[in-house]
DNA sequence: CGTCGACTAGAATGATTATTCTAGAGAGGT
DNA sequence: ACCTCTCTAGAATAATCATTCTAGTCGACG
């Protein structure tokens, strides 16, 4: 893993834990093992620019964890299923001290331009992900659109309340909430 | 208006734009025009107290508003459309720069654990008075908590995905998918 | 072998921050 | 008038942070 992913890797986890105001380069830097120098090698931008890159990675990733889920079995109602059950694992786990590594800058620090559309493209690329699957299930394309983004804003509002409500309870009902909306509104 | 006052609300302002990590008390006390003395005297505990009481303030705001739209009109479907209403045209009037002021400090600053239970106490006290709501209209009050988590789990996830790219649509279509939800799961 | 460019080390810098401290103003009671 | 208690002022402090700088190392390639 190069130096430069690693400083991604550990930003993420610190941006996940505490937010990017919160998140210092130092601490990064600790824990990745990487200098200063090295750092500001990669990215010339600083803070910031690693911020934003580490949200895109994020980002890229979970659209395609999205896409390969739905690409086995393109049924949205049971990849809905799968993502929040893993989503309240892993909130257990870890004793719900990580947030989404998207939803959490997005929703701290959208006034950082770089971080704040690093964060629109993810949330764009799943709805993206979701809506071509619903497609796909024969729901027109419109539709499709704004169900997908109903699905992405009720898992990151529940990714927010599990956390601070130290309770998986809200993960598993806000999921069969929006399973009952598909299977009520998608096929009707 | 007392400089307590003051402070918590230019404190909540602040939050609501940059979050808890980059609010710094420096700029809190000058647009808030209240000297350190002062602050330390009413928050002994410093930033953190002051952040946490920020939250708690915001939180029995919103309950209380939530409380009083109930009232005078019960039907939780069309409350849901009057404060999706509300968050979508206020994010376009302030060029979408304020998230919740409690779901902001929830989602970046979980681990300061003042802020946590600020907010804990908050989603709940909105949990409740919604589910007593659902309770009222005959749901019964298993059913009416756990919707009442999805509907604010819904709110503070569209909040979040509005400001992040910028777009009231995702809000929209979040407040008409619930509100089919309501219209088909909480009566049949 | 030598040089060039990518990368690294880590101390130094300068700015920003939260907090503390000392001193005192002002109201209200006696 | 005087005392006391709450609250205020604002400079001083000490720590933390992002960033820059100088001086390299190391490998590839001519």
């Amino acid at each position: 893993m190069s130096r430069r992913d690693q400083l991604v890797e550990h930003m993420s986890r610190s941006i996940r834990e505490s937010g990017v105001g919160a998140s210092t380069v130092e601490a990064v830097l600790k824990s990745s093992d990487v200098t200063a120098g090295s750092m500001y090698h990669y990215f010339p931008g600083g803070k910031e620019a690693l911020a934003a890159a580490s949200v895109e990675t994020a980002g890229a990733a979970g659209a395609a964890l999205l896409a390969v889920a739905l690409e086995s079995s393109p049924d949205v109602s049971h990849a809905t299923e799968v993502f929040y059950t893993a989503l309240a694992e892993e909130m257990e786990e870890t004793d719900f001290r990580y947030g989404c590594p998207v939803g959490v800058p997005s929703t701290e620090a959208p006034g950082i331009e770089s971080v704040r559309a690093a964060g629109a493209s993810a949330f764009q690329a799943w709805i993206d992900v979701i809506s071509a699957a619903l497609v796909e299930q024969g729901v027109d394309a419109d539709r499709a659109e704004s169900t997908a983004r109903f699905v992405v804003a009720a898992y990151e509002g529940a990714s927010t309340m599990a956390r601070t409500l130290r309770d998986t309870a809200v993960i598993y009902d806000t999921m069969a909430s929006v399973k009952e909306y598909l299977a009520s509104a998608e096929f009707g």
